[in-house]
DNA sequence: GATGAATGAGTCTTCATTCAT
DNA sequence: CATGAATGAAGACTCATTCAT
C-alpha cells in the first residue's frame, strides 16, 4: 500500500541496469555489436524492449557504459603506478596477474577485439580505451628504459602486441588455445 | 556498336567484378561490414546497385569471395612447403615477407580482424581461412621440433598470435605503430 | 501525520488538479499537444506520471478538461445575453472586453488555435466549442440586424474572422503585432 | 530490353515524386502532420513505405517541400511587386484574385494553418514563409500609405490578420461559410 | 550487360498507459 | 494519495534484394 521507498527504487534500479548490460555484453561479444539488436537484448534479459530505454539512452549509451564497465573493472583489479618502476619481480606478478584477468572476462576481452578492429564502434568508445592503455604503456615503458633496453617505447608496443595477439586467440578459441603454455613462455621470455 | 565477342565480354566481366572486389573491400576494411551498404560500394564503384547482384549472389558472397581471393593471393606470394623443415635462414625470410606481405595489403589484414573477430561473419569464411593457416602452423610446429623445442604445437601458436597481435596494432594506427623496429626484434628473439 | 479530514484531501485534489491542468495548457499551447507527452507534463509539474491518471483518464481528457475549462473560464467573465440586444455602446464595451481576455489568456487562445486547425484534435472539443460560440455568434446576429444589415449572420461571420484572424496573429507573435493600434481600428470600424 | 533512358527514369520520379506530394498533403491537411505517419501516406498512395524515402529524406523534409512548392505556386500565380504601387483597382483585382487562389487551394490553406499554429513545425518552414509574406506586406504597406493612412504598417497587418481569420473559417467549414457575402464585405470595406 | 525504382522485413526509439508497492 | 518501473504498440527510417525495362 505505501508507495516504495527511494531506496527501494534504486535497488532495482541497480538490479536491472546490472541484469541488461550483463545480457548485452554476452550477446555483443558472442553475436557482435551490429548482429545483435535492442530485441535480442530484451529477449535474452526477459523484459521489454522498452524499458531497455528507461536505462540507457541509446544503442550506442549501452556500448559506451559496458566499456567504461569494463574497463573501470580493469582498473580495479589492476592499477599501474605509472611512476614507480617496476621490479622484475613485480612484472612477472603483472604478466600472471593479467591471465587471471582475461580468463575471468572472456567476454569483455571479445567485445574489446570486436570493438577495436571497427572503426565505428571504436570511435564510440576510443577516449575511454586511453584512459586505460597511457599509464599501461607508460609502465612498460619505464620498466624497459629501466632494464637498460635502447627502444623502450618500440618495446612496450611489442610487448603489448603480443598480449593482444595471445589475448584474441585465446577469446576467439578458449578451449583449443594452449593458454597455459603461452603464459610460461611469456614469463620465461621476459623474466629469463 | 559492333556486337563484342565472347572474349570481350568475358574481359567486360572480370575488370567489372574487380571493381566491384576492390571497393568493397576498401569499404568494409575502412567502414566495417555492417555499416557498407551495397549502395555505398555500387556509389564509390560509380556503378548501378543492380550490377552488383549481377556478379555476386549476396552480400555475404561477396565478403565470402574477397576474404578468398585475399587468401588465394596471400598463398600465391607465399606457398609454405609444409613438408620441407625451413632453415633459420629461411624463417628469417619468412618473417620478412610476411611484413612485405602485410604492408602492401592493409585493408586486406584489416577486414581480417575484422571477421575473426566476429562470430557471425567468421562462420562465412572459416573454411577458407584453414586452407590457409593449417599449413602454415604445420610448417611452423616443423620448423620448432626441428629447434628442439619441447612444445613445437604451443610455440606455433605463440608464434602466430605474436605476429597477429602486431599485424593487428600496425592495421589500426599505422603511421604510430613502430612496425621497423618491432619486426627487428622478432627476427633478433627467433634467429639470434 | 494526523489523519486528513474528506475536505482536506478534496482541497488537496483540488490543487493537484489545477497544478496538471495549468502545466498541460502551457506545455500543450507553446510546444503543441503532440510534442508535449505525459512524461514532460509531469516533469515540469515535478510529479510522478502515474498521479496524472488518477486525476485524468487519459491525455485526450486531459486536453478536454483543459479546453472545457477554458470555456467556461471564458464565458464567466463574459457572458452575452443572447436575447438582449447590444447597443453601440456596449458592443464597444464587448470589443475592448475581448482584447482584455486575449491578453490574460495567451496560453489558452494559443492552444484553441492549435485544436480547432485540427481535425482530429477538434473532435474531441467540439461540442463544448459550440456552447461558447453558438449565443456569441447569435448576439452578433442580432446587433447587425438591429443596425439594419441586410446580411446579419454574414456580417456576423465576418466579425467573427476578423477577430480570429488578429487573435491568431497576436498570439503567435505577441511582442510585434500591434495589438492596441489594431483593437483601435476595429473599434472605429465598427463604432464609428 | 534496352534500359530506361535517363528521360524515363526522370519521368518517372517526377510522377511518384508529385503522387508522394499530393497524397501526403492531403493527409496533412486533413489529419494533421502528427497523426499522420508515413505508412498512412504510402497505404494512401498504394506505394510501399520505403519508396517515400527514395524521394524525401525524412517526413520534415517532406512537409518542407509541400509547403515550398505550395508558397511557390501561390507566388507563381501571383508576384506581388512590392516597389510598384497599387491602385484602387488594382487591389480590388488582388483581393479577389486572392480568393479565386483560396478556393483552389483548400488543402494547402488548411495545411497552412496547421503548421503556423504549432510552433514545432512552424520552424521548420519559418524561412519560406517569409519568403512570401514578406514583399506581400511591404505591398500592403505602401499601398495604405499612399492612401494616406497614418499608421501603414497596422493597416497592412490588420489586413492581413483578417484575410487569414476569413481563409482560417473558410478552410474549417467550406460548405457553411458565407464566402462570397464576405469577399463583397471587404471589397466594399477597402475599395468603396 | 546495366539501371535504378520498388519492396518489405527489420531496426532503433518513443510514449501512453498500467500496476505493484 | 503517490511513485516510477514496466509494457507494448506504433512510428520513422534503413537496406538487402528483386525486377521491369
Amino acid at each position: 500500500m505505501s508507495p516504495r521507498t527511494p531506496e527501494q527504487f534504486e535497488e532495482i534500479r541497480e538490479t536491472r541496469k546490472m541484469l541488461i548490460l550483463d545480457t548485452a555484453l554476452k550477446l555483443f561479444a558472442n553475436e557482435g555489436f551490429f548482429k545483435t539488436s535492442i530485441s535480442d537484448i530484451a529477449e535474452k534479459a526477459s523484459i521489454s524492449k522498452g524499458l531497455i530505454y528507461n536505462y540507457f539512452e541509446s544503442k550506442e549509451a549501452l556500448i559506451r557504459t559496458i566499456a567504461f564497465n569494463g574497463i573501470d573493472n580493469l582498473l580495479k583489479n589492476f592499477d599501474p603506478n605509472s611512476d614507480s618502476i617496476l621490479t622484475k619481480e613485480e612484472l612477472q606478478y603483472f604478466i600472471e596477474q593479467n591471465f587471471v584477468i582475461l580468463q575471468k572476462n572472456v567476454h569483455f576481452w571479445k567485445l574489446y577485439f570486436g570493438i577495436i578492429v571497427q572503426p565505428q564502434v571504436l570511435k564510440l568508445v576510443e577516449k575511454e580505451l586511453m584512459r586505460l592503455f597511457i599509464p599501461l604503456y607508460k609502465m612498460l615503458e619505464n620498466y624497459f628504459k629501466s632494464q637498460g633496453e635502447e627502444n623502450p617505447a618500440a618495446e612496450a608496443r611489442f610487448f603489448g602486441a603480443m598480449i593482444e595477439g595471445v589475448y584474441m586467440n585465446y577469446v576467439i578459441d578458449p578451449k583449443n588455445f594452449p593458454i597455459e603454455d603461452i603464459k610460461q613462455k611469456i614469463i620465461d621470455l621476459y623474466i629469463k
